[in-house]
DNA sequence: AGAGCCAATATTGCATGCAATTAATCCCGA
DNA sequence: TCGGGATTAATTGCATGCAATATTGGCTCT
């Protein structure tokens, strides 16, 4: 099972469309939660310009939209490099998912649209027939769907981006605990109550759902992660 | 009153220090937030480089870190436009910022050390010191460093960035309502419950006196700005 | 006069070159 | 053989020029 597979999305070599500054951060973004670039590593331009064809300019464009994202650090000077997620960073961004989903939950139960409601209940089927079939990676994206629009149907669109934000930095890690059998299992069974509680509007019991679901979740994804870590012997980090 | 010139800092003519590019991010973001780059305005690279006097390289630089904090907007081929904020746009951050300091609250009452907790008591007093001498200015950067300790508090790095980071867009508008003289005597009194909560650690209440303080500050500031509005005829807007 | 189209102008996106800074290499002495 | 310092190489930061795109102004036609 290779971990680094499971989020990333095909890396086809597409030519670039839109600007190449776009093109370009997109790329190097994958390739950064991929792992195809090491985390702790320093990053040189002219391989990166070299293997993308583009110049200079777009790319380093594009690692200072990435340095704000936390995706890599720049010491001026000297260069990019990969920023290193400990666990406990992981951890940390997780706490913060918590906090923002709170909020968030309560506010979809008060101002979630029946059309909302209704999609998320869709997407909750889709999920399910993705996890009866095995499909994983389905799973995890849908998964991840639907979290982010609980997020969106509570009508904040600070809320939306920065939730959308925080999720990016951690995705490799956030459904690790799913490759255990057991806990995909639960978490499905989660799902169902938190899809229950949004259909009945029930924002505290919605709220508390979540925030369990998480924490289960993230107990399965360090455990899992730590074994890889032993194994590996190298450090988690995207 | 002017508004805009309470949380800016003096724009002082210095020289670029460290790099260009760091140097016109934060020039351009202090002339976003003052104010002087009007929202809703396209912004003129030559102009601002030939104000500046750097190369448009530094500039285009610093455009994709303001898009990326949510300052400005890019349209490719187009250029760069300055956000407007509107009331609800602040009114949902401020949303995000109650759910971020929710967490940040009880975990800062279980994992604050001593000596940060006698920090925060010790800009507290300053604070105070600021009210009772009537030095707006002084309370507003203090009052915004406590609670950005508070939340240091909580030994949570992402939360603390991200607490930072949606702090700065609506810095602005956050603290407008203490201009009236009744509420500024109130927010203080609720400071220092604040602080009284911290120091005895009890979690959900400082939670919850945090949440309280919010809500009052933001009622009285929309209102500040919603006259404000009235009075000059322009949307709201950083 | 007003709408639509075309040319002229302005502005953006990107590549490249040069200077400044840092990292790597080599040489020398202990 | 190992450490320290100077020289060389590599890399970064920035300015600038050119091509591509969008905007503006003017013109024609209705």
């Amino acid at each position: 099972m290779q971990f680094r597979d499971m989020t990333a999305d095909t890396p086809t070599l597409e030519a670039p469309r839109g600007t190449r500054s776009a093109f370009v951060t997109e790329r190097v973004r994958d390739m950064i939660t991929s792992g195809q670039l090491e985390p702790g590593s320093r990053i040189n331009e002219r391989v990166l310009v070299e293997q993308l064809n583009i110049s200079r300019t777009p790319l380093r464009e594009a690692f200072k939209i990435l340095e704000r994202e936390g995706l890599i650090s720049i010491r001026p000077n000297v260069g990019a490099t990969v920023v290193v997620f400990t666990m406990d960073d992981v951890e940390a961004s997780i706490e913060v998912l918590i906090g923002l989903e709170s909020i968030g939950a309560e506010r979809a139960a008060e101002r979630a649209t029946e059309a909302e409601i209704a999609e998320i209940s869709d997407l909750h089927d889709r999920m399910v027939a993705a996890f009866e079939a095995g499909e994983l990676m389905t799973y995890f994206h849908i998964n991840q769907d639907i979290h982010q629009k609980i997020i969106d149907a509570a009508h904040n669109p600070a809320l939306s981006r920065v939730y959308a934000e925080e999720c990016a930095r951690i995705r490799r890690f956030r459904f690790a605990g799913n490759r255990d059998e057991a806990r995909w299992t639960r978490a499905v069974h989660e799902h169902e109550q938190i899809r229950d509680a949004l259909i009945r509007r029930e924002g505290p019991l919605l709220r508390e759902l979540l925030r369990a679901h998480h924490v289960a979740g993230w107990t399965a994804a360090r455990r899992a992660l730590e074994a890889e870590e032993a194994a590996t012997g190298r450090a988690v980090a995207q």
